[in-house]
DNA sequence: TACAAATTAAAGCCTAGACTAAAATTATTT
DNA sequence: AAATAATTTTAGTCTAGGCTTTAATTTGTA
């Protein structure tokens, strides 16, 4: 509790919240990662299998394993082992919202006049901190011009 | 390595790169958010403790505690047992620069039409995936208008 | 069919970042 | 100055997400 004597405590109330969201946010990174490279992997190659996941992600495939079984825990992708990795209902639901949001944020950079690849590296972090009202904005400005 | 017979792997080469880089963003992001607390409740309150930090930043004083502990060891805080903590001049850069990139992300969403509240929680969570290209191309568009 | 290569899994270790409970120190108040 | 309150530190636990090494299981091919 802030006393009264003390110069009493100047910034806003609810800043403690952007934290709290944005560590929140980092911890379902990984999990929209993952989903978005098993669609692309299953679409383009007709199933997602560990070792195109670890090499896609840049991490060994033991990593994506233990991230899997996380994935499976927590309901959004369904794996038997030496199988190949499938995404429940709400996995694909999660990839589709994710790669939108990718796609989005990539042409909006784009459009401020950044290079394809700056803009892929960029959107890659800032992806998943996009609230829907910020993702609106940038998909208004997207199409007037 | 992707043999030829099968359909070669269809995704950029660099793609790797941008989940990387993602990853080692998210490592200085607490970093970064703790040296600006500190830089802002030194100015503020004439000196930054514990417990004021751990109230800004909706974490326990432990929390605050361990993760100072990190800092002094990576050179960004200088901290003596039951003393106010002071940044160290690469601590001090650091911040400055974090609050600059801040309150340009924060502008910039504010041009696009978002709220004030929306703009701050956004911005924390992007700030730290923002390039210098990206950045500039934000203060590209807030001069011209 | 059998063997080698590839894939997957298991075991064990590390760091960051969070927590609670309890001890130590400093500050305040009576 | 002693007691009490507040703050800081220590100790111990947990999860996520990395890693390497080693073992097991499939699969492709000689």
């Amino acid at each position: 509790m802030p006393e009264p004597g003390k110069k009493s405590v100047p910034h806003p109330v609810h800043q403690v919240e952007r934290f709290r969201r944005s560590r929140r946010d980092r911890a379902s990174e990984t999990a929209q990662d993952y989903v978005e490279a098993i669609a692309e992997l299953s679409a383009s190659q007709g199933e997602a299998r560990v070792t195109d996941l670890a090499r896609r992600l840049g991490v060994t495939h033991v990593t994506v394993n233990r991230t899997l079984a996380r994935l499976q825990r927590d309901g959004l992708v369904n794996t038997k082992p030496y199988r190949a990795i499938f995404l429940t209902g709400t996995g694909g639901k999660l990839a589709e919202e994710s790669k939108r949001r990718h796609q989005t944020v990539v042409a909006f950079l784009r459009s401020l006049g950044i290079s394809e690849k700056i803009s892929e590296l960029d959107a890659e972090g800032i992806e998943h901190h996009v609230s829907p009202e910020t993702l609106a904005a940038f998909e208004r400005r997207l199409k007037r011009r």
